[in-house]
RNA sequence: GCCGACGUAGCUCAGUGGUAGAGCAACUGAUUCGUAAUCAGUAGGUCGUCAGUUCAAUCCUGACCGUCGGCACCA
């Protein structure tokens, strides 16, 4: 006799065990319509599930966002059957919903190409158009290996074997397709819709280890309905206008070449951007109590050798030598080892705890080919580095003070939101497991101080500690991991960092590596991607352009670009012999944020016209309040208190 | 590193087994024109590199380098 709770705290009950469909048609023709699929008890399952004891139902609707997850699920089965049907002796593997759409892991000798997807998708509409109902069957665990064996799905025979003894072997069909599948599914291959569309063909390892064979994979994107997936298309049309390696090379910011993979030639433009970034977090460092400290490139084997990167990371650092020398150096791949030996030199006393000692450290990683991606990944960067030596007791403090820090800093650059993962001890790692249970207590501590929700990332944190990573959202809504704090009681013992306690005692300091900006060439890619090349004033490589209008002209722009520059501004002149409107045009597009245009008029009255970037209004005013006014503005976000408190 | 695609002028791209074109940018000249393209002309490329096939290769084949999309990696 299952009584059934409804959202709405109704309930329904019933004489009999009773599938889904049955409640969803005794409450309405209309929700019986309309419902795709429902949460028995919190937990996504069939329409048609049986349901034979009391239970809470929430029907999900196209309309609810859960529709999602289904809709992309199925759209992936479709895929298969259509590309199984195309493509005889393709054998299925994997297919789930991933953010923004699904995918599906085909083993078949010759890959799919782009060229295949109309073929493809038509297919797939044609069993969209079937409206054959998804069915699903429970099976024998053996039965269902032989069943695809004989079929020559080695793949699928692999997956049931590693599935737990204690798992029920399900198999939907479609028609007259099968597959092994743990569901749920929607009503019929009809609820797919029509929003879809194949986005593109890679290659994947199976079960994503590299010594595995590829398979061939192919993405989709699936929407609720067409204007969704219109939305989704744009979104990724904005992001490739955006693209910091397409604004890069417009602006004239930075680029890479052959000659030096993985290593950015910042041009001039480009590196008043860098610059801008550096002076301000410098500022931002300096006020926090950091010490800012430089060490060396290369670097003595042995040192890594201590730290315990050598076993780790060797292949992934450049080395180094010399002909006369039998030694071998390699280019710091990271700064903590050199930061320590600052720290070990002279006795330490509790009184220098927390010694927060910054770096803007240039470091070289060997990264795999396959990983570079314009100037975000890259294998010479410079990190915004820190270490802060601290006992134990200050972790929780210090991680207070950092959240802090770089909560202010991504506002400063125009990230307002940004969320924390918790990523605890790796199957490969430093360190006893109650030294572990020590770090990660710790960080679980200082993040409930900090008032720091986090989501949990299991098995990531680094091979000496367990670390909070910071991701920020961007413009558009792309997800961007950035800052990290890493607790870490290894390194401190590795390399024999000490210090006097307060009972006369030498101990271990812990050490917190962290960055906020992760590294200055990832993070101005993203900046660049967050404002699309139109930087707000304080970072834009050309603050403003001084346009003229006719040649008498000149000299008077000479003179206004020659004041903007004495109070700090970033400033060129036009006096090309362009018209007043190329000239706009020019300028606009190079996302010059400042425009003054002079004539006559303003020459004999000493005044410029202001245009902003984007702007169709322009403003006569005075050169000095102009003068004034653009200083203000061009103030970075951390000088603007004093400056306005002077002014 | 693995799978796939790509590499032609500064940029975006077209093209062919008989040693290459467009638009924009650049340069020159004319135009002095008040808020997103003035006109005309000129110049610019060992078609990523190295081999091979061919009478002949930018085009076909192979290797390598790089880039792009994923996968794997990310101290």
């Amino acid at each position: 006799m299952p009584a059934i709770t409804l959202p709405d705290g109704s309930v329904r009950r019933f004489d009999a065990p009773v599938a889904g469909t049955t409640v969803a048609e005794a409450i309405g023709p209309g929700l019986a319509r309309a419902a795709l699929a429902m949460k028995l008890d919190g937990r996504l399952v069939d329409l048609a599930t049986v349901i034979d004891r009391d239970a809470s139902v929430v029907f999900v609707t196209r309309r609810d966002p859960d529709a999602l997850a289904l809709i992309r699920h199925d759209a992936a089965h479709v895929l298969a059957e259509a590309v199984q049907a195309l493509y005889p002796g393709t054998q299925v593997t994997i297919g789930p919903a991933i953010e923004n759409g699904f995918y599906y892991d085909f083993a078949r000798n010759e890959p799919f190409t782009p060229e295949d997807f109309p073929a493809i998708e038509a297919k797939m509409r044609e069993i969209v158009a079937a409206n054959a109902p998804f069915a699903r069957q429970v099976w024998d665990r053996d039965a269902a290996i032989d069943f695809f064996e004989e079929r020559g799905e080695r793949f699928k025979a692999e997956l049931i074997r590693d599935l737990p003894a204690h798992e029920t072997i399900t198999l939907y069909t479609q028609g007259a397709w099968i597959d092994l599948c743990r569901g749920p599914h929607m009503r019929t291959t009809g609820d797919v819709g029509s929003a879809f569309k194949l986005m593109k063909v890679a290659g994947a390892y199976w079960r994503g280890d590299h010594r595995n064979p590829m398979l061939s994979r192919i993405y989709g994107t699936a929407w609720r309905d067409q204007k969704e997936l219109d939305a989704y298309l744009t979104m990724l049309d904005e992001a490739e206008r955006r693209d910091h390696r397409r604004i890069g090379k417009d602006m004239g910011l930075f680029h890479l070449q052959e000659e030096a993979p993985g290593s950015v030639f910042w041009h001039p433009k480009g590196w008043r951007l860098y610059r801008a970034a550096e002076a301000y977090l410098r500022r931002r460092l300096d006020a926090a109590g950091y010490q800012e400290v430089r060490t060396p490139q290369l670097v003595d084997r042995a040192l890594w050798e201590a730290s315990g990167h050598w076993e780790k990371f060797r292949e992934h650092m450049f080395i180094a030598r010399v002909e006369d020398e039998d030694r071998v150096l390699a280019l710091k791949p990271m700064n903590c080892p050199c930061h320590v030996q600052i720290f070990r030199q002279g006795v330490r006393s509790y009184r220098e705890l927390p010694l927060r000692m910054a770096e803007f450290g240039s470091c070289h990683r060997y990264e795999p080919s396959g990983a570079l991606h314009g100037i975000m990944r890259v294998r010479a960067f410079t990190q915004d580095d820190a270490h802060i030596f601290c006992t134990e007791a200050q972790i929780a403090p210090e991680t207070v003070r950092f959240v802090e820090l770089l909560a202010s800093v991504y506002r400063d650059f125009g990230f307002a939101e940004f969320r924390v993962k918790f990523s605890d001890r790796p199957a490969v790692r430093a360190g006893d497991d109650a030294t572990w249970d020590r770090a990660e207590a710790a960080l679980r501590e200082a993040c409930a101080t900090a008032g720091v929700e986090y989501d949990l990332n299991p098995g990531e944190g680094a091979f000496y500690g367990p670390k909070l990573e910071f991701v920020l959202r961007d413009a558009i809504g792309r997800d961007w991991q950035c800052g990290t704090l890493q607790v870490d009681f290894v390194l401190p013992e590795r390399l024999d960092a000490e210090f006097v306690a307060e009972d006369g005692a030498r101990r271990r300091p812990v050490m917190l590596h962290r960055a906020i900006l992760g590294s200055f060439e990832r993070f101005l890619g993203i900046v660049i991607e967050q404002y699309a090349g139109r930087f707000p004033l304080w970072l834009a490589p050309v603050q403003a352009v001084v346009a003229t209008i006719v040649s008498d002209a000149d000299a008077y722009a000479e003179e206004v670009a020659a004041a903007l520059r004495a109070a700090g501004l970033a400033v060129t002149v036009d006096t090309g012999r362009e018209k007043i409107n190329a000239k706009i045009r020019d300028h606009s597009l190079a996302h010059v944020p400042v425009i003054l245009v002079v004539g006559r008029r303003e020459a004999e009255a000493r005044t410029v016209a202001l245009r902003r970037l984007g702007g169709e209004a322009q403003e006569v005013l005075p050169l000095a309040e102009a003068l004034a006014r653009l200083a203000a503005e061009a103030t970075p976000p951390d000088l603007r208190e004093t400056a306005m408190a002077a002014a």
